[in-house]
DNA sequence: CGTAACTTTGAAATAGCTCAAAAATTGTGG
DNA sequence: CCACAATTTTTGAGCTATTTCAAAGTTACG
């Protein structure tokens, strides 16, 4: 079952762990490297800056809007959701995070978030107290402009979901949507082939589409009969990439995966 | 008249000041002062940092998606847009730009940008290299996270507005819009109590919104009747401020208005 | 003062929504 | 491992917010 905001939270034993596990950022490393290099040094700050090691259940919100925080959320695996609700209880996703994301890097300058974030899936988080951040923007400058960076891509994300919530018609939307996860899974291993594991309900889809879950039903039904994509038990199976990419206008550049000079 | 991308750009003089004029950068100072402090020597790095100050005439696309950027843009007078188009020419507008605002501060650890940005008012800016940014992250590490901040809370307007695209209703998008230039342009000095200049079209508006034109027309009408604001000859008067704020279910706490620990 | 840009209005069309119910799937306790 | 209960998906039928198309006013400026 999956749990909306405003069920009582479950207490969740946070599963201590050591934090120096070497394979355990392995996909927050793998993100990193595919716009820019890392010394041996910085990874080893990054690795120093890491805290608790938590799990939590699907459908928990991890992070409230308005709360103080004092440490970031680094999330290795699973999906998390950035969300806002309405008054009239309707909810817009205004982004999705997958296993190497920050949830939550903006809070080290924002300090409190504007929005929920919530697990979409059983997932698993390392903590970074922010005081280890702060750390590392006195020390390691080209570090800092790497994090930097990576909030500025979250604001790439959210513009081009703008341009679809604005512009782009519910089957272009769903489109794009696959086509996104579709290379930002790639980039921390995780498709294989033209499948890649995306365990979200359809009202989970249409509230990061701005679409009832009715239509994103039938959109889902349409990109299956033009032979684009398939959705079915929480796996997208790309079945023409071209098409796709065609039917959403995708453009790859607004997630800068090329390598930037140092 | 206003100008479209794609129409050829006119040369323009560029305005060569003096780059340390104390009152230049005001309003700038006024948007860090509403969430944080500023030593001062923090804003002498600022004012160092300066480089040359232009005008644009209105409808001219300043920067440009994918060219290679060396410095920052940092808006003194005027109203920029960033947008992005379709195949269709629909239009995109993912965030407005006011006096004080750095246009494209990302560009800084991004390189290039995934949109263009133009003036959709006559503006003056000042130029900031990349260079002296790096100097300042190099050396004043409270100055960086004030910076880090703003990109940051430009990522916190593109997921509000995310929230009027996909959620909203028209009459409400229109509003909420109202509503945080209201706030943003009273941080800057820029409002007279209940009113304020705001020199777009409604074809602007209406790309800013996610609408047609027509609609937005029909929306204005529909909000000046019912006694909240009006919108006439590029001056927004509010009637009602708390009508509007309804109307637009507004919650300024994503613009972070408060003042933040160093 | 003429012309381009912008605003306003009307009428018809439609993409996506709402409401409702059935079918399929998934998770759970026994 | 089964059977039930809950969740999720699917489909149908009618509805509506917004778009489209078209044309008439209005404003602004060279």
């Amino acid at each position: 079952m999956k749990w909306r905001a405003g069920d009582a939270p479950t207490i969740t034993a946070p599963a201590k762990q050591t934090a120096g596990d070497t394979r355990m950022i392995e996909r927050h490393l793998m993100k990193i490297r595919a716009r820019d290099t890392l010394s041996a040094e910085e990874e080893q700050a990054i690795r120093g800056a890491l805290g608790e090691v938590r799990t939590h259940p699907a459908g928990r919100t991890i992070i409230r809007a308005h709360e103080e925080l004092s440490e970031s959320t680094l999330l290795l695996d699973g999906i998390l959701a950035r969300f806002k609700d309405l008054r009239s209880g309707q909810r817009q996703v205004t982004e999705l995070h997958v296993a190497g994301d920050f949830a939550d890097l903006h809070s080290f300058t924002l300090k409190r978030l504007d929005h929920d974030i919530m697990t979409l899936t059983p997932c698993r988080i390392v903590t970074v107290p922010h005081d280890n951040l702060r750390r590392i923007t006195e020390a390691h400058p080209h570090l800092t402009r790497v994090y930097w960076f990576a909030t500025n891509l979250d604001a790439a994300v959210h513009r081009e979901w703008e341009v679809s919530l604005g512009r782009r018609t519910a089957i272009a939307r769903m489109a794009h949507l696959f086509c996104e996860l579709h290379v930002r899974l790639g980039i921390v291993g995780l498709v294989e082939g033209n499948r890649y594991q995306l365990d979200l309900t359809q009202l989970e889809l249409s509230e990061c589409l701005g679409l009832t879950s009715v239509h994103v039903n039938r959109v889902l039904r349409e990109l299956r009969e033009q032979g684009a994509v398939e959705f079915r038990s929480g796996r997208v199976t790309i079945r023409d990439r071209a098409l796709l990419e065609r039917i959403a206008e995708f453009n790859p550049s607004y997630l800068y995966l090329e390598q930037r000079a140092r």
